[in-house]
DNA sequence: CGGGCCCTTGACAAGCGTCAAATTCGGTGG
DNA sequence: CCACCGAATTTGACGCTTGTCAAGGGCCCG
């Protein structure tokens, strides 16, 4: 039972990979601009200008709740999207902060496809809407995160920072304490799970925010089902 | 302090309903369609052919989770948008079931915009991916609901369904079963959370799943902390 | 050295899930 | 029209998960 979802996440996960990777593939073919940690991308209420793909680092958006704290709503990672979702209103509704020194194309959604990227030789770039598909697939995706238990929650979470920063050992772009912000636990909890998945050899924690994972026990974590069975 | 929360969350419907009059406007310069309740839009699976403009009724899309438990993941109203999410893939990821009879705008991404729709006394019909922006929307509501307690989650939803189906009277178009499903939550707490919310007079049941809202309450309740403030 | 921030731990409480059972409701057949 | 069935909903009792509060340790930086 457990190895039967612990297969079917590794299928989601590949799919993802697909996707990502086809949208790095192709941010390859675009001009590239690096961003230093701490930089603003946009700020709210800001006039949208651009589109942006992330091939490396990390960019956190936040927004601001009706008690003035910011909430952070969002985790974008190499080959994600960003800044899509403001598209139609014209106006980005959050803030995006780079978290660590990124690469991004800045898309101008006025001329996409570019005229640089017209060569027969290579695949066609895709339609600016198939970006904006990608950006669906991740509010989906924490949507369903946010449904599981703490465990499984960050074992989600973990899996698909492993993927995209292409290894088991990895260092998160953020502090703890955002990264609970992010997954909507207290810092508490995520420090007492986080200790529960040490004891069930899921991870090792290897000083500050560096982490070894185990891939496959961190699938069954996630795969474990919210409750016993009926 | 609930007040300027309560005009913070009206700030934020008012954006919304922008955003959706909008969209229905440009449906009607669409060939629509009638479907029947309990007709499948589409299945997971399927080749992507078309994305959809709901214009009324309502339709609810589903997943399989590993478990082979369908799970409620999106609810789509009048105005919205579906099926996007899968343009990247090509390949539809959910199941889509009209919940009530519905109107919708069948869009095929690869004819867009429509010549039909060609009319220089009119504004021009919006690009494909601002269509796609209003599913990132969606979804990013339905995260940040999902991070609400039940009362003012329930309080989220029903605050929305009142403006899409336009007054305070509305009667659901699923299940108490399904909706608690879709916010992830047990029928027994919905139960439970919504006699706590007649008791407040955020609402009264008026037989089945038909309803009067007090709009005002239950943008109090929404906007209620989710604990005390520190 | 001192102060502040992040992280951790413990004790406790609240919220929500779980289970079991009662009740209501819609539809069906007599 | 009424009895009956099954599904949906409701209610009560109880327990687990997570949030809350308080306190302490480690680390960086002034």
């Amino acid at each position: 039972m457990a190895a039967t979802s612990a297969t079917a996440g590794a299928t989601r996960e590949q799919c993802d990979d697909a996707s990502q990777g086809a949208l790095r593939e192709f941010a390859r073919r675009l001009r590239q601009r690096t961003l230093p940690a701490g930089r603003v991308l946009f700020h709210q209420g800001q006039r949208l200008g651009r589109v942006y793909l992330l091939t490396s680092g990390a960019v956190q958006v936040s927004r601001r709740d009706p008690q003035g704290h910011a909430r952070i709503v969002d985790l974008v990672l190499p080959g994600d999207v960003l800044g899509f979702c403001d598209f139609a209103a014209g106006v980005y509704a959050d803030d995006a902060l780079v978290l660590r020194e990124s690469r991004v194309c800045s898309i101008d959604p006025r001329r996409w496809p570019p005229s640089g990227g017209r060569d027969a030789s290579l695949p066609p770039l895709p339609p600016l809407s198939s970006l904006g598909a990608a950006q669906v697939q991740r509010a989906m995706r924490q949507s369903l995160r946010l449904r599981l238990r703490a465990p499984a929650r960050i074992a989600d979470c973990l899996l698909q920072l492993s993927q995209r920063m292409g290894g088991p050992d990895i260092e998160l772009p953020l502090s703890w304490r955002d990264l609970a912000e992010y997954l909507d636990l207290r810092p508490e909890t995520l420090s007492r799970t986080l200790r529960e998945l040490e004891r069930r050899q899921c991870l090792r924690r290897a000083g500050g925010t560096r982490l070894q994972l185990d891939l496959e026990r961190l699938r069954q974590t996630r795969a474990a089902p919210r409750a016993r069975q009926v």
